[in-house]
DNA sequence: ATGGTCCTACGACCTAGGTCGAAGGTCGTA
DNA sequence: TACGACCTTCGACCTAGGTCGTAGGACCAT
């Protein structure tokens, strides 16, 4: 039988919904068709009327706040897989997503070959998230490790930095030079394999928070 | 009777550690012996050899990792009240520390009135928080209605930020100029009550993180 | 129409943040 | 003692981050 199967790609990246057109109609065996959207609401009338089998939905869309759209599509009765597309690729961001139903999550800096594999998976309706989400411990424990790895002026630094202080009020606080601070902060850096300020808060925090959690 | 009460101040900032010698002393009624050390070690050698009635700590010691120390305090037999003495004034530190045993939380920016008054509640062994925590719904709900507030696009470009993304690359995403992203920050950062992205972190963790717990 | 208000967008400009190289101190060990 | 590994400290230098002023378009009410 003329077996098509028809995905939906939600995505405001013009781009972008061409590159994963591309690769899905590319290496395909079964005939394929797609549909293009840009925003959530459109999507939802599109499910109303055609019978999709998959959905590859772009995270931070015009009209709906993060994983809201996830939501308002996944209430929808009949459907079909969502697979979430999506330059953040923090576990914390996967397991949000698949908390809230999705059933699988593709970051875009994927390579072909994986995101090939990734696709073929969602086409087949079977799940599919990074292999580092499967490895929670792993990467857990090297979230703390990697923290505990600091000498006890680089934890004071980060600490101060999670309070959301100026590097300028830590060198204060610690009566050191600002630049001592800076220094302190570039090798904390390196050993949290962050690259600012900003992406070692969000190492701290899922630290932190994997602590809390073990703790209960 | 000579009731003369016994305070440990524990803090590594020997200028903070002055003034907080001189406020317990200068107002208060009832005779009050001081003990100054700088790190926990030589404050747990204090506490079984005198008869503590309290101990001010101060957070981010040299040889304790953040609350740590508290922990261990608390952890000996008879231990007398303690106040954490903290330049971080973040609703979650607070919570942490009142969560691990803590009895009271004095912010270092406290105004010298309220200072005075926390330190006479800590003496006559009450605890005593900061009032934003007794308020946490209000505080909560600023949190995530402060991020409610935020326009569409201003939204996009946090979630953006909250993954750990450079303004460069948020632009990309967005296909938008640079210059945009940072109009947009600077928005969001009065939004919500942040002056740099850093503490713009903050509040949204803080907020996604309630969102979590109420959705359990 | 027309004058508010709000959202989005941008460039010029300054400040905070981050890297690099270097120096002194401590500790263990050959 | 002398050497190396590590921690802490700092200044010079460059880049990313943040503010301000501005401008066009959408929307609403007058």
């Amino acid at each position: 039988m003329p077996n098509t199967r028809l995905v939906l790609i939600v995505d405001d990246h013009p781009l972008f919904r061409d590159a994963l057109e591309m690769t899905l109609t590319a290496q395909n065996s079964v005939p394929t068709r797609i549909i293009q959207t840009s925003n959530i609401e459109s999507s939802i009338v599109l499910l109303n009327t055609e019978d999709v089998h998959l959905v590859l939905l772009d995270l931070n869309l015009e009209d709906s706040d993060g994983l809201d759209g996830l939501v308002k599509l996944k209430a929808l009765s009949g459907c079909p897989p969502v697979f979430i597309v999506s330059a953040s690729e923090t576990p914390a961001s996967m397991r949000h997503a698949r908390s809230l139903g999705a059933d699988g999550y593709i970051p875009k800096s994927l390579p072909m070959a994986a995101l090939s594999a990734a696709l073929e998976q969602a086409l087949s309706g079977q799940s599919w998230f990074p292999e580092s989400l499967e490895e929670t411990d792993e990467d857990d424990q090297s979230a703390s490790a990697r923290l505990s790895s600091l000498t006890p002026a680089q934890k004071r630094v980060l600490g101060y930095l999670a309070d959301g202080l100026l590097n300028k009020q830590i060198a204060y606080e610690m009566s050191i030079s600002e630049a001592t601070v800076k220094a302190h902060l570039t090798t904390i850096f390196r050993k949290l394999h962050a690259n600012n300020r900003t992406q070692a808060l969000l190492v701290y925090k899922e630290a932190v928070s994997l602590d809390d959690h073990s703790a209960n």
